[in-house]
DNA sequence: TTGAAAGCGCTAACAT
DNA sequence: ATGTTAGCGCTTTCAA
């Protein structure tokens, strides 16, 4: 009496051995040799119809595929794009990994993905992870506090990866030094900034704050730089720049803005949000405190993700091409592996008006 | 005269060769043998400390790597779990992949993500590359439109996968055949739906529509057929059912609400949007229309995405913890390896209220 | 305690 | 046109 289980039927029919089906079984079944069939298969080789034929249904009757570990040892490696973000589920992030795998699937590489959480430790033994995997080129995508342990991190990965023929790509992140073979990809973040604190200035807003900074990270840095600079080119003094740094994500943007509301109506009368979610976070705070955007308060974002339009009001930000910074990622750095190390690449943006912005309320002005 | 490339400097200390760095050289460096430093990189097996640390630092020095595709080759692969999915841009899928990523990394195995944009040839290619590189749990997210050519292909998935000792895992789809080796998880989207609907009929509605059905899709279906249900179980007859298949996606909804506002003030009260992205398109159209939500009409979505707080109003939806499917995918397939083929899991959803949903007006109730 | 050697599945010379 | 064979970098017996 025999079980019949999946291990037992399995056995049965077609002889299929325990693990996978190797090239060899299909050689045999074709009644070739081993060499025949990888010609075949690699389609690189001229190889008569018949057997060709012959090879290739034994390989499907036997759903034959390859190993592509045994077929990266012998041939230097599969083409293998690895990114390294903090968190799928961010909007941003999430658009970014978009564009790299599009632009990667679509010239026929592969596509890893890792997350670390924020964490630097994570980030390493990613980065090593991705090295033993074989990856050509690593993404590392995102602003990062960039302390002293940072810049060595980062000088140590580029040093690694480019010793053992692959590329580090830094995007939306400095690099810590222009020698670092390491190509940068990034928008410019200071110019943007400048543009929407231009945008409230323009509406009349005299005391805006920010809200969402994250001191030592290179983004947010960028962005606070291009708010005091347009503030500054108005003439107005430094002490009218007031930063919040309570950091980035809706949980601190409603923690934040709700701290600032809780003393009664507020000095300010615009808020410049770090990104969107910050500005969600905002968002909810101001209307729980019983106070309409834009009548009361102007409140404008960064990235516009794909909901921004969605919020209440819908919210004026500045236009952050995310999938095209992946896309852009990957063609560049592929297009001229050689040239590529230690480039700089800054990708234009925009300001996307809605409905969050209005003038100061009259009472409030100045 | 020499110019001072990269790869000059490279070729000079060190003797770094040209590509990755091996045990061998490693081994040479340590002045021991290649097994020994296999043992120690290992640490499997007793080797002295003096040994030991010997090799350690010639490991480090030399920056050494394992080769992942030499050490699958002969170790029978690297654990690593293979999610499929439509986009990764799609919040919910997003958050179903971070579920996986979270769930693989905390046991210490690799997470490969592969998007298909919905075209089933692109899966297909999608998931014979997983079966080449070798993963143990193969993960396909989301719902599809399940016709014969959809069953013939997974049920081939499962068997390839099967056979070669892998895993297959439907996540939020249902399987052709319970007798197919492949683990289902998914949400009980019929009940969810139902619970729903009857909140909508609680507040007054009769006349519902439900906007984003996708014939064929099992997720979609279910939800169809919970609001049919439900709406039967209220007295209801069943003209009273009114579903437009305009699919999924923000752009299909807000469409397909124009249209059907595009002949001035609607019949019907209140819209059940397939999921939250729908809902998005449709509050944008309904606002476009001059009409108010929820005092003209009343809003649900579906899915609970991070961001439905923050749509105007907030949206009112049913909460699929997206996270905890992905990670109980994983869970489950790898706790009990043997058993899950064939099972069946199903997650918990409920209501969540917000404010997007108020008893019809007065004139047209009815 | 350590080394030598046999493969893992495949490709690419090199033979025939 | 096709077969034989030498590795790719590593782990793991089997000896010493």
């Amino acid at each position: 009496m025999v079980a019949d289980t999946y291990a037992a039927r399995r056995a049965g029919s077609e002889m299929a051995a325990k693990g996978r089906v190797t090239i060899r079984e299909v050689a045999e079944r074709a009644g070739v040799s081993v060499a025949t069939v990888s010609r075949v298969l690699s389609g690189n080789y001229p190889v008569p119809p018949a057997t060709r034929t012959r090879v290739m249904r034994a390989a499907q009757a036997l759903d034959y595929v390859a190993n592509a570990h045994a077929r990266a040892l012998v041939g230097g490696g599969r083409k293998m794009v690895a990114v390294v973000l903090r968190q799928v589920t961010s909007p941003f992030y999430a658009q970014v990994a978009e564009g790299v795998e599009a632009e990667a699937a679509a010239r026929g590489w592969l596509c890893l993905v890792g997350t670390t959480g924020g964490d630097p430790q994570r980030e390493l033994e990613i980065v090593q992870l991705m090295r033993e995997e074989g990856a050509r080129l690593v993404i590392l995508v995102g602003g990062v506090v960039e302390d002293d342990a940072y810049r060595e991190r980062v000088a140590h990965y580029a040093q690694a990866l480019d010793s053992s023929g692959a590329r580090l790509v830094l995007c939306g992140r400095q690099a810590p030094d222009p020698d670092i073979p390491a190509l940068v990809v990034e928008f410019d973040n200071e110019a943007g900034a400048h543009a929407l604190t231009g945008h409230l200035l323009s509406a009349g807003h005299r005391r805006i704050v920010f809200l969402g900074g994250l001191p030592g990270n290179t983004a947010l840095d960028a962005r606070v730089a291009g708010y005091r600079a347009a503030l500054a080119q108005h003439g107005l003094p430094p002490e009218a720049a007031q930063v919040v740094d309570c950091g980035l994500g809706r949980a601190a943007g409603h923690r934040a803005m709700a701290e600032l509301l809780d003393g009664g109506t507020p000095e300010f009368t615009a808020v410049f949000a770090g990104d969107d979610m910050v500005a969600a976070g905002a968002l909810r705070a101001i209307a729980e405190a019983g106070l309409r955007v834009p009548d009361d308060i102007s409140v404008v974002g960064y990235n516009d993700i794909p909901l921004a339009e969605d919020f209440n009001p819908p919210l004026t930000t500045v236009r952050t091409p995310a999938e095209e910074l992946g896309r852009a990622a990957v063609r560049i750095a592929l297009r001229d592996p050689e040239h590529a190390a230690g480039a700089h690449h800054v990708l234009g943006t925009h300001i996307v008006v809605r409905d969050s912005v209005a003038a100061p309320p009259p009472g409030r002005a100045r």
